[in-house]
DNA sequence: TCAGTTTTAGTCAAAGTGACTTTAACTAAA
DNA sequence: TTTAGTTAAAGTCACTTTGACTAAAACTGA
């Protein structure tokens, strides 16, 4: 992404120097369960670099915002390049766009995120170069990557109180347990099972089914289905 | 922002032609009284544009992100230079990257909105290119700026709910009934005084003040004070 | 058959909400 | 100086929501 030379002819005097670099980047975020009375936890999947600056660390997956695409566009058509994930759930995070976030070249970057199912998050390619991490306590990553995870998981807190969010990361039909599953580890706190049910119960677009989620150990839990928009909840500007 | 000629190497399979130009653009809000009646309403100030294209039409103030500033930076300065304003309230909106937003080259914006009191819009630098209009039933706008109002007024009704984005468009002291009227025009709905009463007296970082309002028609009204952070209420990301 | 666990329903007090009434404080007109 | 009109501020009341808790129902594995 080193834009070097940069020959324009016009408005030189408007850029004192070369113009930024625009680059579009994607935390994306999947629940994991955690293993034996543990909470699960959120994770996401990240690159290694294997070009200056910041070689060899890890950082988002992303590249250059390239012409004949809209944003979302390249977010999604780079997630499928670097990862092979295509998520259902891709909407625009932040722009970032501070003066010394790459040491040569100025980038702004604008960040979506993404949420995928567990069972899609298994089926990422992942290599020597790509790899899912828990999304707190992450190593040191490139850029100002960590910031931007820090926000995203800010983001996600906030957006899981009055959202539609929890039901991105769970399959086409869930249990009532599993919706709990993916509020405690947003929000890191344990939520009474029974509340939880009777506020979901008078929830708008949580619609009951008529299965049961066989196989376990204990009583069958019923199935339920999300019918509610599967965007994002905004007006979505879509340009 | 024309990148025509570019000579790095690698990568150039990627971009098919010219990088897209990079602008920041913002829709700032306040609240002009209503008449005799009639409910408050939100203004904003818009430029004219005075080249093409949409030459002669009304845009929102905005301008290329220029080197040597962070992309707030460059909103405040632009406003600073075209309308004379300087909010207290200066917080990202959104990035529109549509590829067919300006009819020659690709512009990407990041938008920017914010907040001034009345008394600060009053000291606008209006003239034949500057002027205030109220924020719904806008004429067409240059661009995609209509679409830009309408999800920026979108945010606004949205955060009005749980924020503090209120008591930016009020003075140091205000009275619970100026609050209300924020409510009142942003939501569009009336609200009942005496229950919003009580739930700003509930409300933390409400405090009352000695004082009163003097010189209205009825009983003096006490005045209150706004003590959270003037801030974005976001870990806002500087960079 | 029974112990153990999860699902599901229900109870109860406390807190919050919407609609409404009442009293206090001030201005302006009679 | 009194009084009608208006807004500020507090209070009432029924209803809903919430948090903490109890209990029954349904299933597995010993």
């Amino acid at each position: 992404m080193d834009r070097l030379a940069f020959v324009s002819p016009a408005n030189v005097s408007e850029r004192l120097a070369q113009a930024p670099d625009l680059a579009i980047s994607t935390v994306i975020f999947a629940l994991r369960p955690g293993g034996d009375g543990e909470r699960a936890t959120m994770w996401l999947p990240l690159v290694r670099r294997i070009r200056e600056p910041f070689r060899g660390l890890w950082a988002l997956p992303g590249g250059p915002l390239t012409q004949a695409e809209s944003l979302q566009d390249t977010a999604a058509r780079n997630l499928a390049d670097t990862t092979g994930l295509a998520p259902k759930y891709l909407e625009q995070l932040y722009a970032f766009g501070g003066l010394h976030r790459s040491p040569s070249q100025r980038v702004v970057s604008i960040v979506y995120w993404a949420m995928v199912q567990a069972g899609e998050a298994v089926m990422t390619h992942e290599s020597e170069n790509v790899r899912w991490f828990k999304a707190d306590g992450l190593m040191d990553l490139a850029f100002d990557h960590n910031q931007i995870v820090d926000y995203a998981l800010w983001r996600l807190r906030n957006k899981m109180t009055y959202g539609s969010i929890a039901y991105h990361l769970l399959g086409e039909t869930f249990t009532l347990a599993q919706v709990r599953e993916v509020y405690e580890a947003v929000l890191d706190r344990t939520v009474d099972p029974a509340n939880f049910r009777r506020q979901l119960k008078h929830a708008q677009h949580i619609e009951a089914t008529e299965e049961f989620l066989q196989g376990g150990k204990h009583r069958p839990p019923r199935l339920y289905r999300y019918t509610g928009n599967t965007a994002p909840d905004s007006p979505a500007p879509a340009s």
